[in-house]
DNA sequence: AAAGTCTAGTTGTCTATACAACCCTAGTCA
DNA sequence: TGACTAGGGTTGTATAGACAACTAGACTTT
């Protein structure tokens, strides 16, 4: 009794129907969030499928943050405080070029040298280790856009010095040296270093919005970026679905 | 045949045996991004474990974004570029507590008025129509945090008024009334306007984070904000995995 | 040479059944 | 009164089998 779409081919399959019913409830403000939703055993006779059906949709949703589940209990709408959103982390010089500009960048910085005991505790190797060090100017139009000040572990990247940055972004020779595999980021605003000032054609008051990046590889880090872009000319923005 | 756990009841079920195993082999360099990876029946036989675990594994991985599958064709490594992050949208007084600090906040402003020509396509509504207006300064252990400026449509939360903010935030009673089903934001830096700095008791130019963002449920707009934080306290966190 | 047909291999989905794990309540017993 | 037990309801997971849909390459036919 294996049936399904077979008929007109674009039919959706059962257990994207029940998912589509529920999402639809729910968005209709039938079950406030913590109210007690149907139980699988309701939504099979409902639906006449079989429990494995319903519990694969109800699964996904709680995957994906809709409903919260408790054994024993029941399944409830989800708190939606703690959502997920999407902040998508691109390569700036994708970013540009997708808004039709033009992007170059200038190397200031680009050496061997020991980790700072400041830095050492962020990035999570000792103290006078060498690592990699490069400073870039990202500009969109000619217009300076972002300094990029960043270390980088020789171990995850020995040839990270061999690179040519003007053609190629850091992030982008990363990514394809070794899988992105977690990385812990914070946004602040701050007034620029007088160093980043200068390089960004910027008064010493004026507002900057900073990106700090972490990011490690099977726990070991990779590089640690600070990413500096002027307040007037920079926003970060997304959207979230739950 | 229907054996698992059983044993030392912290046994990891089958299903999660294959995704480990596979997230380690790929954070290993096993398979590079697009290669080709083992199929279901391969992992059955490796596993000894029926087809439609395997299966749950692989849809999970897909799922979370670190393979791809191709009916027909095959299971891939993913491309790991276009991550997106998890950027969570806290309610302020939970985040304060959190801290286990003191949260207290203080109403300015609380009344009904027309909307102006400027907030009216950024909110969806048309100019002129009446909304809610709430100005409310959030303060930790007495320190000003952020200034909420805030937009409410009248239609989605038609008690709005009634609401007494010092003792619930903004926040939590729409969460409460309306479901938040999507919404848009942008992060920046940027100076505070005159209010802003006097409220916060910054210079006119101290760097701020200032968060906008619009809510809205079933495309019908619930409610606009724009939160006003003193750069030198506030930092948005967030971490990611692929 | 081009077009159509077949086939092996792969993923996508559903079913019926089974047992485990857990929660809560009501009842039992000391 | 308090501790224990039993049972009904719920979710968590696994299985074996089945058919559908799709892909790519091999093969056949025109």
């Amino acid at each position: 009794m294996a049936n399904f779409p077979s008929n007109g081919s674009n039919a959706v399959p059962p257990y994207r129907r029940v998912k589509d019913y529920l999402v639809g409830e729910l968005e209709r403000g039938r079950w406030t969030a913590g109210a007690l939703m149907p139980s699988e055993a309701e939504l099979v006779a409902q639906f006449e499928v079989s429990r494995m059906t319903v519990n694969r949709a109800l699964r996904e949703l709680h995957a994906e943050g809709i409903v919260d589940r408790v054994q024993g209990l029941g399944t409830f709408a989800a708190q939606l405080h703690r959502v997920s959103a999407g902040l998508t982390i691109r390569d700036l010089h994708d970013e540009i070029e997708a808004r039709g500009h033009h992007h170059d960048a200038v190397v200031h910085l680009k050496r061997a040298e020991p980790l700072s005991a400041a830095l050492a505790p962020k990035f999570g190797l000792s103290a006078g280790s060498e690592v990699f060090h490069t400073l870039i100017v990202h500009h969109e139009n000619g217009v300076p856009l972002q300094v990029e000040d960043r270390i980088v572990n020789p171990a995850q990247a020995p040839d990270y010095l061999k690179v040519d940055f003007t053609r190629i972004t850091p992030t982008q020779y990363l990514l394809s040296v070794a899988p992105l595999w977690q990385a812990q980021y914070a946004i602040e605003a701050s007034a620029p270093s007088a160093r980043e000032a200068r390089l960004l054609g910027l008064a010493r008051h004026d507002p900057c919005l900073i990106v700090t990046r972490r990011t490690e590889s099977r726990s070991v880090p990779i590089t640690y970026a600070r990413l500096v872009h002027p307040g007037a000319h920079y926003v970060i923005e997304g959207q979230f679905k739950p």
